[in-house]
DNA sequence: GATGAATGAGCATTCATTCAT
DNA sequence: CATGAATGAATGCTCATTCAT
């Protein structure tokens, strides 16, 4: 009843975000450029024009797709990261889970591929990712180093950016491998796994000595 | 004299490889998708249906281009982790010091990164980077660690494919950066200084325990 | 009161005159095929279905426009040639300055405009307007010649109809520079000035010889 | 032989003619706007794509149409002007001859009358029609009668951009009927008779007085 | 071999018209 | 009566590919 009580208007809200979804499915699966207009008004089940209503151009997909998928999740890794009350490994261990959530959602990770594939076609879009996605993402992670530095928790550490790049790298080329090549290959890789490596190998290089012996000790298992 | 005795040859001989240069400075600057066949052949300063003489298709042209400019890249990097008498960090390092050329190169980065825009429109091409290029690194890579830690290099290490893939997170991550984001980015990034630091700290993560006390003794500087 | 009385009422009344005059605002402005339906009802600030409601398609607002607009012109020019009490040059005066007025107000000459300009899409309309329009103020005009060549105001006249276009000629001329090139161009034209020496010129021309001599003499022809 | 000597060659420096030349009949029979582009390409005997290889846009066609066709006619009517030997009344004849000609022939009438109708649709177009023809044609005119003037064939005229205007009215509305109503229409207007009669009403309005007395006296006003 | 004119399928976008609410 | 969301046919333009010279 209230389902149906208004169908016309109740589509009129959904739409945009069912053409949203639509067009993410389409271009996740052929590319931006080889996605016709008619492929998405027809997965989202309406007609051609239908498109037009709500979006003005192909362009505008991509860019209120990026806008409206990356920004939340970015806000949402500034707040976890905000949060008192735990150490700055703890943070950086919860972000690295939360990109881990991402990386294995297929329409997640595909937003930030088609912003990597069409960059050179959309210098705009490449600007709006860098300032909005990237360089808040960095801060973050800068944020956190330091707020570890200060605390004793890290060594000091020089060159707080490259560390923030390292620190994503091995995120990056998950996402790479995700989108590019999971779909062509049978032998999966377990994200969890090669995360938690991640954050072991990463952490320990930076975090300040603790105790006497090898602070390596932990991960070698059973060394004596 | 011999170069220039049979001009009508030469330039035939040489054709192909003019072609596809052409084609990687067209694909560089504007994408594949963007690039028209008129544009690469007057770029070879050809006519458009001569190019056909040479190449099928675009596609062709592009399948071509991985096959030739990559495969020679990756053969170099397996003779060079393969020459004996130096450690396996030294050679983790040499590595890493050839992709940072290769990195540096704009026209050498547009390749990896031209597979993973289009691999989703060349599934052909995303299977035969993944088995020529990524598989073979892989392997090299795996094969150095587990080098490592036979000689007592390393510490014992468990998982090495993915230790592999932490390896190359931070060089994908530059690619993707210099070829996305450098264009459209006026701060540039220091390849060298990030892939070394990347070294200093991977490596030591997994070196053996070498002396007594602190492991990272070295890297922390000031300590006493 | 009764204006205001019913106003749903009163609307309803209006609506065709209120849409007529937002049409043809809007074929003034950009021509017709260029006018969509929306701009229409957008103007006339209803619906785009309304629209619908009181005219089955674009071209029969059109049509309208045309019979709503010219009829009573027309009619009223033949009216003040009927007027008893003057003679036929002062008819031609003052039909001259009737059509003045016309040529210069914008809205009225876009009509005759956009006839010629889409007689061609819409052949019952030019139809329509040569019969309606034209033939009326041909025969309009050939009465008022007879009449005074009857009267012995004008001299004998041959091939009235002839006549009758020479008289329109300027007019239309200017009605094609005010729509057409006056919106383009800063120099204006007075139109009262070219009128009234059109006016002077012809009516000089086609009077009979007053006075003693044939002032018109050579024109005569044959007169020793 | 000649002909067929080299067809590929042939038609490369003919197409721009034909397809000129189909365009214009398109035009004519449909209008511009009506006109797709298939049309023209169709008539020219080639394909759509083929169209676009030698004009730019459906705008450029036209553009180029006006260009072609009217500039050419301008400069054989100021070359006429300008042949010394007869008087200002034989010239003004001979220039309404000419125009004579080009009304009877409907595809030439056809651009002139595309121009009045898409002005709205392209300014850029009415501004090089009103400077490269009308302005030129009202030069050409205003000329003609100051050399009257001033070799005593005509008497003292005020106001010759007005008399150039009253001068080209009636060609101006048979263009207008020409291309408007005569497709529409059975009884046809016998053109030269209409020109040679307003030759001669004009010509001798303005003409100096060659009999004895004053012939101009009462339209001259104040004389004696 | 080399050329470049010709092709025509393909696609983004517009807009008059309909009809469920 | 009024609305405006939905439709889909229509059209300008692009570009990979072919082939006569």
């Amino acid at each position: 009843m209230t389902e149906e009580a208004r169908p016309r208007t109740r589509r009129k809200q959904a739409r945009p975000a069912e053409l949203l979804a639509a067009a993410l499915d389409c271009f996740v699966e052929k590319g931006f450029a080889a996605t016709r207009m008619e492929d998405i008004a027809r997965r989202a089940g309406v007609a051609k024009g239908t498109f037009y209503l709500y979006f003005p151009s192909k362009e505008a997909v991509f860019e209120a797709l990026v806008r409206e998928t990356l920004l939340p999740r970015i806000a949402t890794l500034e707040l976890s990261a905000g949060v008192a009350g735990c150490g700055a490994e703890a943070k950086l261990r919860t972000i690295l889970s939360m990109l881990g959530q991402v990386l294995a959602d297929p329409r997640l990770v595909a937003i930030p591929k088609l912003v990597l594939a069409e960059a050179g076609n959309f210098p705009d879009m490449a600007r709006f990712y860098r300032r909005e996605v990237i360089a808040r993402g960095q801060a973050l992670l800068t944020a956190l180093f330091r707020e570890g530095v200060e605390t004793g928790e890290f060594r000091p550490l020089p060159d707080l950016d490259i560390l923030a790049r390292l620190f994503m790298g091995p995120v990056v080329l998950t996402a790479l491998w995700q989108t590019t090549f999971a779909p062509v290959e049978d032998v999966p890789m377990s994200i969890d796994r090669l995360l938690s490596t991640h954050a072991d190998l990463f952490l320990t290089s930076i975090k300040a000595l603790t105790g006497t012996a090898g602070a390596m000790g932990p991960r070698t298992g059973g060394a004596p």
